[in-house]
DNA sequence: ACCTTTCATAGATAAACTTCGATGTAGACG
DNA sequence: CGTCTACATCGAAGTTTATCTATGAAAGGT
């Protein structure tokens, strides 16, 4: 990895005042960006996360019994119509943060753990 | 805590199909539900997370040195204007997973450990 | 005083999302 | 076969969001 004199001395310089405005503030960053795909499919990740109901229905599952529940078990508590919380649950699904089986004429929605474990990873070293 | 006999009930009958469909398929929750608030205010940085660009942008600043980065080293390497890019990081602002700082003619936006860290920490613990 | 640079804000547009009621589907029971 | 339960899907309405161009604001240089 190269020195990255140019960046360093650049927050120097906006940091003490001492450069004109003509100078490059800092240096383009060294490392290579995140790629838009890598990106998308992560931020998809966070974004079935990043949904109120979501994220009370994933609490809800994760704190049942094996880390799972049926639909019959969400509606009530959240509070919205049952197609919601099927379109919702089908959303996590899509997200690889749940997964459903049918058993009776019963949907259960188990948690991922592997996925959480992942994002959680990825939050606590962003690189 | 009571012991959630219904619950283990009606999935042991679900999963052997011993039950007949007028059976409750498991029992109500035991835990109390996730607060609609506090599913809000988690959601909005997960939120703010679940957007490639957003996505993007964390891991350039978080991958600078002193974690921090001007607007004019993120633009270039997102590719988009730098209205849409003043826009994002106003987002993460508002969610708590950057702060702003003024010096001279550069606003500068640096991480905020202790966010995500708090994120990491709910997804390996879902309660 | 004037211009340049850096960034934020405003307004507009097109796409996506949340939610609902209505309907379709599949399994269990009589 | 008909009915009931549990759930998924469809279509629509209203809201939110991402993005752009144009403009405003603040600080520094000449």
């Amino acid at each position: 990895m190269l020195f990255d004199a140019w960046g360093i001395l650049g927050r120097m310089a906006s940091e003490l005042n001492v450069l004109g405005g003509t100078e490059p503030c800092c240096a383009p960053l060294v490392g290579e960006v995140m790629s838009l795909e890598s990106a998308t499919a992560i931020a998809a990740k966070f974004k079935a996360i990043g949904e109120p109901t979501r994220l009370r229905l994933l609490a809800l599952i994760a704190s049942a019994e094996g880390q799972e529940a049926c639909v019959c078990d969400l509606t009530e508590p959240v509070g919205l119509s049952q197609p919601t919380v099927s379109h919702h649950l089908k959303t996590l699904v899509d997200a690889g943060l749940l997964t459903r089986s049918k058993r009776g004429t019963w949907s259960f929605y188990a948690i991922v753990p592997a996925a959480l474990a992942d994002l959680a990873q990825l939050l606590q070293n962003p690189t």
